[in-house]
DNA sequence: AGCCTGACCTAGG
DNA sequence: TCCTAGGCCAGGC
C-alpha cells in the first residue's frame, strides 16, 4: 500500500469514469484498507505526475474528497468537464460511469 | 513512545 | 432498516 500504487491505480481511469476509494484498496489486496487509500490521496498533489483524484469517490457515488480540493467546487467543476453529472454532490448515473477494471501491476 | 485520526467499507446486532 | 464497531497503517501531536 505505496502511495505510488495508489497513484498509478487512479491514473489509470479514463475520462469521463470515476471509481471508488473500495474498489482501489481491494486491488491493491486490502479490501478493508479503503481508508488508507483516503488517507493517501491527501498528498496526491504533492506527486510529480498528474493525478486525476477527482475521478475518484465513495461507494455512494458521494464527492466525500471535495473538501480537499482548491476550492470547494473544483471536483465537481473537473467531472463535470469530462461529462459527468454532479448534483447536491451526488454523481449521477453513478452505476453506468462507474470503471474497476483495473490493471494489476 | 504511545494515542489519535483520517478523501472508507463491511459485517453484525 | 438503521446504527455501531472494527479493520486498514502511516504521520502528527
Amino acid at each position: 500500500m505505496l502511495p505510488e500504487e495508489v497513484f498509478q491505480l487512479v491514473r489509470q481511469i479514463p475520462e469521463g469514469r470515476v471509481s471508488t476509494y473500495g474498489a482501489i484498496a481491494k486491488t491493491l489486496d486490502k479490501p478493508r484498507g479503503s481508508r488508507l487509500v483516503g488517507w493517501i490521496m491527501n498528498k496526491a498533489h504533492v506527486c510529480e505526475q498528474y493525478v486525476p483524484a477527482h475521478r475518484v469517490v465513495n461507494r455512494n457515488g458521494l464527492l466525500s474528497g471535495k473538501i480537499h480540493f482548491e476550492t470547494p467546487t473544483a471536483m465537481e467543476e473537473k467531472l463535470a468537464a469530462e461529462g459527468i453529472i454532479v448534483i447536491d454532490d451526488q454523481i449521477q448515473n453513478f452505476e453506468k460511469v462507474l470503471w474497476s477494471d483495473f490493471k494489476v501491476e
